[in-house]
DNA sequence: GTATTTATGTGATGCGCATCACATAACTCC
DNA sequence: GGAGTTATGTGATGCGCATCACATAAATAC
């Protein structure tokens, strides 16, 4: 199917990247959406939102990958999770007391759609089926992080890196071939570890040949293997 | 306001331990409940929910305390979060897989109210401000939690007893005498470290006056300067 | 009231990994 | 293409705290 270039004509009714909520708008409030949305395209490398900041929109991310991340009380950065197309930004801050509760950066080139969050808003109170079904996938993503991280508390350094690669083939990528747009210093972050022990320990897992590293890029060889690493460290 | 003994012949329009969701319901919808729910009385140390299990009901803790845990992959407890009265237990299950994710253990004697699941969801979907209460409240204790554990992360041994006192104090007593119902394992279980370190900074912090200890009860001197451990160790 | 069980306190030990320093590789900018 | 910056790899060091063992205190059961 062959789409316009400049996307901001498209309606919203056409979008490709539409999410599962926005099925369940009729078409006077996907109208009104339409009306009150902007389109924006943001370069890898740059900042989109910022912690503190108060929620003026809910950010739709139809493509691309972005970090969301916070500042810890020693100054770090720490990663929380890398948002995925078809997931809305700051979406948990919109529902709480309106300022944004992390930071968000582009990791590649961004197809963005603003909503006013005044207009989303009374759509959710209007519609309880739109209302359920944002619930529930921000239900299911909050769910999914904080297992992340109630898991990760105990675990050595091996376990984690090991649920990292995890991570980005499993729910990332949904593939065996990742091409991670990190750095070591910030899987570290991610990870809650340094970046020397990461490192470390990819180096183990190559000469293990559990994973094969080109460049940035990583191909999992046995994720048998690290699954067991996962859970027994 | 003198109350019947037996709850369970007071309508649901006239309890006193009504959510403020259940404000924004209208009296059929109060009836809806009324005629699907069960009261129950629990006493101290009783198994409520079980990780794994189904999720058939909404149970609306009406007072008493609950831990919510979970059996990390090393087999030892995890407490995840102190449930105070008003609260729901288990609601992110509700609009997940439908399995509870956590299990839920009584500390004190509790009242709780079991609403059918089907009914709850019934009342979310027809109801968008009804909805939108419950997305608001369940997203602010899943954003408390999430942001109480990946702060914990990096911390080390003091500020992470530091953050536990606080937390009672703040967040579940909303006292400086605080009467925690969990022994020092618990504690443990808690903050993520071994009881034997829990023991040792509490008598540091007795040491300090900082604290002061009468049985299981823990008085807060000085919340201040635990204020600053928590930040900075 | 006593026996048993559980909770708690304390000291000793050693492991895991962060930190530091430095060298090299890769990337960016001009 | 070269200079400068950033990312990465590696070795050495020492700190923080879990673990273990054991003794004592407190709670529970009969």
């Amino acid at each position: 199917m062959r789409l316009p270039k400049d996307h901001s004509s498209l309606h919203c009714h056409d979008c490709p990247d539409k999410s599962c909520a926005a099925a369940l708008l009729n078409d006077r409030e996907i109208d009104l959406i339409f009306k009150n949305r902007n389109i924006s395209e943001v370069r890898k490398r740059t900042n989109i939102l910022n912690e503190g900041s108060p929620v003026s929109h809910v950010i739709y991310l139809r493509s691309g990958l972005v970090k969301e991340y916070r500042i810890r009380s020693d100054n770090q950065e720490q990663i929380l999770q890398i948002v995925k197309p078809h997931s809305y930004l700051g979406m948990t801050s919109l529902f709480g007391d309106k300022f944004n509760h992390y930071s968000y950066e582009s990791l590649t080139d961004l197809k963005l759609c603003y909503i006013d969050s005044d207009i989303f808003i009374s759509l959710v109170r209007n519609n309880g089926n739109f209302a359920f079904e944002i619930l529930t996938s921000v239900e299911r993503d909050s769910t999914n992080n904080f297992h992340r991280f109630i898991n990760q508390g105990n675990k050595k350094i091996y376990s984690r890196v090991a649920d990292i690669l995890i991570y980005f083939s499993r729910i990332v990528f949904s593939s065996k071939k990742l091409q991670i747009p990190l750095t070591r210093s910030e899987l570290a972050e991610m990870a809650g570890t340094s970046r020397e022990s990461i490192g470390r320990v990819i180096t183990k897992f190559k000469s293990e040949g559990i994973i094969k590293t080109s460049g940035k890029n990583i191909t999992i060889n046995d994720i048998k293997k690290l699954e067991n690493i996962s859970k027994f460290g």
